[in-house]
DNA sequence: TTGTACGCGTTATCAC
DNA sequence: GTGATAACGCGTACAA
């Protein structure tokens, strides 16, 4: 490694041009005879180019800003390994925001002050100041998981889930449900889209809707007190997650519901009885995301492009014991 | 946003040299009247510095290369967080390499050449390449995990946490009880430091050591595989994955030993019943790493340093029930 | 206090 | 095919 070698001292030692190194290095056309000689220095000092100077000089540099809400989840890893899987030549910088939109401003601007030459951010959930510095900004930008106009995004078809959700559960005939949903406004794809078809199939079978979040602890509370006082054979949670909380509540209270969950195909497999779950595969909306940035960066397509990702139910242990 | 300003367009539009805006900008003597006019300027057109640039002159970025092993593990993404904590100027370029040694070297040599301005390296788990190629480089470097003489290195006190299991056990007066450990030679640190106290304690005990690895389903099959022939009625884990494994198998066998794990506490209160188990601080971890970090750059001292990092055991249902 | 001139490493333009 | 030379945006001696 020792101190960097730069194009200039190449160009000493092989008695020729700076810029003659510079076609070299980028493919233009050299005689055999300098390429030769060029060759050796490079490979005996082992060059690599200052990628300050190069991103000074083009104006622009390979890196994507990933804005991320948490970082211990599987479904945000796993888009972060679909990005990882398509990628070349781009360098991804990953900033986690902890849920926080606070943060989230403020890690767009340093993205912005760092000149990166896009954006993909998982999971949005956009506020009206976030909003507004994005449509500001050129940066292309791609944004998963919330259906916003405008923007170039990937959205989950949480509509179609929860059609399959409730046709499935019909089959279970289930005599009390338990629904643990989060609040619309928070997540109108999650809160909403999810729950369409579901509460449709529930149209006369009798159940009960708590409105919880997404954190463990406090579904398995909202569930707790829910489960004290009435006797459910089927719980429904907006997520895997919740679905946890749920079931430790019930182990809590001695009582064996049936569980179905959403998304994160890692609490599936688990917890005991595994989970029944409709899952999407967020390794593919990873690489799906890749494919679209680079579409927007290269193309600029004049309108928004808007792509739905498809999941499909998976059924374990928790529905069939 | 628009087109990014510089320090020359400031200087035009305040008629004063460039210079005098660079003074500006670092803190430098500059008279009130031009203060107040650049002051303007830059409100106006909202100026941010140009870090290719700025790096390109100052030979350094804040930019440190951060290698983690895998990102869907609580243990990692809460050292992150610790990370992040404390860091103020610092920008970290995640680097996930999915635990394979050659994607570990690749994205080393990636970051050299991006003139990051050091290394945090997470769980730890260096080849004789990586080693070497890491001791020629002169970039401040700290790992983690694992015990490397001549690295700075933040360790955790496995010895102690199995001398601290091992008390805990004997209260237990298990009849038999089953080790699922790794290879001592894929992680020191686990699959030998961390049973050392156990298997003293176990030295009148009748016991069963089974090697299976990291992966939760390997460990779930070498557990059933163990448990169809004899029964237990204590299971120690190198890991918290790797218990869970274990009681899956259990569940499927109809069998209700208890448990004890190690680690990574986020599986501890999703299963049931949730698992006792040895835990260390990540995000203290993480905040230690830091903190040694930015030790070992500023001042560069002689010899490696070496933090041992404790845990403390929780006990939960699994052994109490 | 302010301005001039140059260098950081690279690429691009244009003569030769 | 090659080599000066000028830029990219910033910082900084040095001179004024």
């Amino acid at each position: 490694m020792n101190k960097k070698i730069t194009i200039n001292d190449i160009a000493t030692l092989a008695n020729v041009a700076k810029s003659t190194v510079s076609r070299y290095l980028n493919g233009g056309s050299v005689s055999v005879h300098t390429r030769a000689k060029i060759d050796d220095i490079v490979a005996k000092y082992n060059y690599t180019p200052n990628t300050f100077a190069q991103s000074l000089k083009q104006q622009t540099n390979h890196t994507i800003g990933v804005i991320v809400p948490r970082l211990d989840s599987i479904a945000q890893s796993d888009m972060l390994r679909g990005l990882d899987e398509l990628n070349k030549d781009d360098t991804f910088l990953i900033i986690n925001v902890y849920q926080d939109s606070a943060r989230e401003l403020a890690a767009i601007e340093k993205l912005h002050s760092q000149n990166v030459s896009g954006l993909i951010i998982l999971t949005a959930n956009l506020t009206d100041d976030i909003r507004s510095i994005l449509e500001a900004s050129e940066l292309p930008t791609v944004i998963q998981g919330q259906d916003e106009p405008g923007f170039n995004r990937i959205i989950m078809n949480d509509i179609n889930a929860g059609n399959v959700v409730g046709d499935y559960l019909k089959t279970l005939a289930p005599r009390n449900v338990l629904l643990l949903n989060v609040d619309d406004r928070l997540d109108r794809a999650v809160g909403h889209d999810r729950f369409v078809g579901i509460k449709s199939a529930l149209s006369d079978i009798p159940h009960k809707e708590i409105i919880t979040d997404f954190n463990m602890t406090d579904a398995k509370e909202a569930a707790k007190l829910a489960m004290a006082n009435e006797t459910f054979d089927l719980v429904i949670g907006a997520t895997d997650r919740i679905v946890v909380g749920a079931m430790q509540a019930a182990f809590s209270l001695k009582q064996q519901p049936r569980y179905i969950g959403f998304g994160q195909s890692f609490f599936s497999e688990t917890v005991s009885p595994n989970l029944t779950s409709f899952e999407f595969s967020y390794f593919e909306t990873g690489k799906a995301l890749y494919r679209l940035f680079l579409k927007v960066r290269d193309n600029t397509p004049a309108k928004a492009q808007r792509i739905v990702i498809d999941g499909h139910l998976v059924i374990r242990d928790s529905t069939i014991l």
